[in-house]
DNA sequence: GCTGAAATTCTGGAGTG
DNA sequence: CACTCCAGAATTTCAGC
């Protein structure tokens, strides 16, 4: 990579797992100025190196009870399709949005109300893909050992009504 | 959600798609003063509905070329499945680690140097989990619409091999 | 990439409803 | 009990080197 070196490399490392350090302990670690580390991440930020900050939340807490994977299979691929997943990509329910290789072309990961939402989601994803789709395998995710590089302490999630199937 | 309110859920939102925002900013956008943002932020972060904090990172600027998400189908269930698969989570290449309902038990998204990296991963985890795992579906991310709740403006990721299969 | 000063933000305690 | 206000501390920001 042009233009990167270690301690940017360093610099990127820290932020995937604190997010919100701050430049002065982020320069005490990579033994640089906090003015230093604010050029970097200036520069990392245009290069597009660092998409962006979040914070890993519990959806429970925001009334999304229903954790979901989609793996779509496609039966024709084309440029009309990236547009539909772009949008599906920006509606508030989705959280990650890939395109893979593989039995299926597309992952999504997302949050819900309750099976009714997932369901209607899933409804617009068909109608909105039309002939394109051959099918969508699912299931509910029960338990996150790991998030976006945040590591969960044991975390006890109890119910989940083991649904899971084709769509 | 005991103890929650909407203020909550909206610093919840903000949060998660501006990791990095001010008590300040924040404070602004709920109408809350700096000082009371925090307190709720220290509430949330105790409670566990906030788990951490993290920035979405260009895997390519750190030298991880090979993306991808692996799909376990086991055999048999059971406590020490959960402790091999916590010490999975703890390693650098993994992104996510997530107990999942469906054909499959258990999703992995993890980021490699090289396809040698991925192999000698794969392998480490066959070893481990022996006659509980039945396989392992897997392929490669090539291409991010959104990912941690950060959309992506346009990227144009050229060359995946296509590799996948079963290992 | 550093320094140093100014602007902004953060933080903890006292006070208010 | 949650919030605001306020002052001191820390951080961020920007200029110039």
């Amino acid at each position: 990579m042009p233009g990167i070196d270690e301690k940017d490399r360093e610099i990127l490392r820290i932020l995937r797992r604190e997010g919100r350090i701050t430049l002065t302990e982020l320069g005490r670690r990579v033994n640089l100025s906090p003015a230093s580390v604010k050029n970097r991440l200036e520069k990392l930020e245009k290069l597009g190196a660092i998409k962006g900050y979040s914070a890993v939340i519990d959806h429970a807490f925001l009334d999304r009870y229903v954790r979901v994977f989609m793996l779509l299979k496609l039966k024709v691929e084309g440029p009309e399709i990236d547009w539909i997943l772009a949008k599906f990509a920006a509606t508030e329910n989705v959280q990650s949005l890939y395109r893979t290789t593989g039995r299926t072309q597309v992952m999504i990961i997302a949050e819900f109300k309750d099976m009714e939402e997932m369901k209607r989601f899933a409804a617009r994803l068909k109608n909105s893909l039309g002939n394109a789709l051959d099918y969508i395998e699912w299931g509910t995710i029960y338990q996150s050992f790991k998030e976006c590089w945040i590591e969960n302490k044991a975390e006890r999630r109890g119910s989940h009504g083991h649904k899971a199937g084709h769509l």
